[in-house]
DNA sequence: ATATAAAATGTTATAATGTACTAATTAAAA
DNA sequence: TTTTAATTAGTACATTATAACATTTTATAT
């Protein structure tokens, strides 16, 4: 199985993952002559900040912090640039978040799938034949011709479990007092 | 495999499914000590009007242009409405269109997956343990605990399959046109 | 029956998400 | 260079969803 999940919620060297992804991104819109424009880039390289999903105003907001230009990035610029990114394979939209996600091995056949952790809020994305194949099957046995899967899985990443058990006379202080 | 999808796309006495999913209702809110209130009711009698998944303002929509008395059903209300109907299980919301469906069989363990037609718009409602579980083991295989999957497959429904063969000199109209 | 609490609904306002449209700018091609 | 196409800026607006608080209805205990 192709996945980023031992990555996506543990502590790593998260600059080496948003350097292989812009290199990976140039790469490929290069070979399909699409233009990675500056704020293309830099709306891939803001929702590749981390591994959990970003809304389009947050990526808004990120952006205007970012520039110190004091001029204001607008939705729609936004919302272009998602378009983009989506159409190129850059990155993933998870309808049940409305949040994008950096897509860690782009190029490849979709059909990729995610873990989200509810606890930290990061995703892991998660890619293989065998259940992409599987869904497509069992929705076929009913003679419907599959295009396009949503398959978006919540619950605990390993992390989060550990955490959990750990820290189980913690359990009813919210997530963000928790964290120092 | 437990699924609407013969019914959902094809022609057929439509309001048996409605009142066979009206008396579940009933039954269901009784045995859970919960309130199946007129309101309640008149959104998921909405909801059931056809197995085309309905946003929040369709059902404004339609309920007020239903009641004829002139008074406007607000969002709140519909959405508190939707809320309860989503905790007792009687629809599901498929978050890759922002709309809702009756459950054709609710009360039964869940982790339904759906299957959109893009032509026509309706959704089948599905389950089946083996696809659940075998996406709940591939998400455990890399140490994720599963708690909630979002399963929605797109694609074209066994009757529009065949509209899409019989009519194949006209596939490049677009279909609102084609409906004449 | 009636007081009381709890649940449900009504109402207004607003937050959050997403698009349509036009104008200006920039890049690419002729 | 001129012209064409693609991209970005900006405004306005459409759609989806919720917060906050008032009012009404229902359940329950006395």
């Amino acid at each position: 199985m192709l996945t980023n999940s031992r990555l996506a919620y543990h502590h790593h060297d998260h600059k080496r993952c948003i350097s292989a992804a812009l290199k990976q991104a140039k790469v490929l819109c290069d070979d399909n002559h699409a233009r990675l424009t500056p704020i293309r880039e830099a709306v891939l390289n803001t929702i590749w900040a981390s591994h959990q999903p970003l809304g389009a105003y947050d990526i808004v907001d990120k952006m205007t912090l970012n520039t110190h230009t004091g001029k204001r990035i607008k939705a729609p610029t936004v919302y272009r640039a998602i378009e983009f990114l989506l159409e190129q394979g850059l990155i993933h939209r998870i309808a049940s978040l409305n949040a994008y996600i950096g897509c860690p091995f782009p190029g490849n056949i979709h059909n990729d799938f995610f873990l989200i952790c509810r606890s930290c809020g990061s995703a892991a994305v998660c890619s293989t034949e065998q259940l992409s194949n599987t869904v497509a099957q069992t929705a076929e046995r009913t003679g419907f011709k599959v295009e396009s899967q949503v398959i978006e899985i919540s619950g605990l990443c390993p992390q989060c479990q550990n955490k959990g058990q750990n820290e189980a006379f913690e359990q009813e202080i919210p997530q963000q007092e928790q964290q120092q």
